[in-house]
DNA sequence: TAACTTAGCGAGGGATCGCTCGCAATAATC
DNA sequence: GATTATTGCGAGCGATCCCTCGCTAAGTTA
């Protein structure tokens, strides 16, 4: 009875209880900013979802900003591993990857990085943190885009633009479902961006 | 001496005092909101810069709810004035408009209407608020919209999915501008909207 | 086992929040 | 001019915010 047989959570080195704890912080913020919006998740209710208490979090990041910034560089690494995998699984067509484009910004993460892009307009200090971090996320994806077949046609200089702006009517369509749904438009849209973009491949391949 | 030869403000009746610090308000408001972002446009916020004391405040409106829901119908009434005249000013070629729209989103005073749309996507009484406003405004620039001789090629059920597109992405662009400006691209992506927009209407102008 | 470091807790500080309420000033009514 | 209604003020209430700090628990090192 004195053997390891002990209760309780297995016992733990304190890199491993660290990095435990600090993922399930990551997590629940990510979730709180779903839910509740960036500043309405405190740092009692990331504690809460997380099951840490507040002044325990505080162990592992000093500040409040520190928390969403990690938690803004976790939805970006998950949103480009799963968009990259997603993208590799199925066929490469045109309108598959405006599908996928179009699920991935109206993913419920995707929310997460909407109340961090819209809380760093007006918050300096939380724009300045990130940054990188945006310029980063926007290059992956174009590189994304780069190594699609379907857009092979697209010249080199335009194709930032056009992915930009296919993601941003999309990020727009989900800020506005929320407030505004119209599912009988969505399947229309989409009809609507495929044709535009074959319309512009097939007309101009390589000029302009 | 004791004729109306009064100092301070001009002698105002109840109702223009009212009407007047209300506008003051509504006003204060809208720019708070573009300034400082949703939850920090506080009451006292508002009163000092409309120039009335915070309880002052809550003698014309109940909640702070109240006070930005004003706010949002007046952002939404102004950017259909200013867009509309700016409209009529103008030759109505596609380029034209599309330059006008990019200039409305970016507008100081669209970014009022964004931190209203993202605050009301968590919160519920909100929304509710604002969901008979924003049905109507996006019906009234689909009006506009329906009104352009350059958009008369368009098909009548797809004029809606696409002007809602083209704002959906001038508006995602406008959020990621602020953490994100790629001014080199700007010029890039207008010609790249045009030239979609021109190839769609000239390929296949009634199909589809 | 003893000494030490790290992880976690929760009460409390200082500040701000939305909102209430008694009071003063202005306008309307008699 | 006297009375009443409206507008405006600002101290104060309860709640919540981020963060600090003294403390215990868990893991590490000797």
């Amino acid at each position: 009875m004195s053997a390891p047989a002990r209760r309780g959570p297995a016992r733990r080195t304190q890199a491993e209880r660290r990095e435990q704890t600090i993922g399930r912080i990551v997590d629940a913020t990510i979730e709180a900013l779903c839910e509740l919006g960036y500043t309405r998740t405190s740092v009692s209710e990331i504690g809460q979802r997380a099951g840490v208490s507040q002044g325990g979090i505080f162990r592992h990041f000093d500040t409040r900003l520190d928390i969403v910034v990690a938690a803004a560089a976790e939805v970006a690494a998950r949103q480009l591993t799963t968009f990259g995998s997603l993208l590799a699984d199925t066929d490469g067509s045109l309108r598959t990857i405006l599908e996928l484009t179009r699920a991935a910004t109206r993913a419920p993460i995707n929310a997460a990085w909407h109340e961090l892009l819209s809380a760093a307009r007006t918050d300096a200090e939380l724009r300045g943190r990130m940054e990188t971090l945006i310029t980063g996320y926007y290059a992956q994806i174009v590189d994304l885009a780069r190594a699609q077949p379907a857009l092979a046609a697209v010249p080199t200089e335009v194709l930032e633009p056009l992915v930009l702006t296919v993601i941003h009517a999309f990020d727009g369509e989900a800020l506005a479902t929320v407030v505004h749904p119209q599912p009988e438009l969505d399947a229309v849209t989409l009809d609507l961006l495929e044709a535009m973009l074959t319309a512009l491949l097939t007309e101009s391949p390589a000029a302009n």
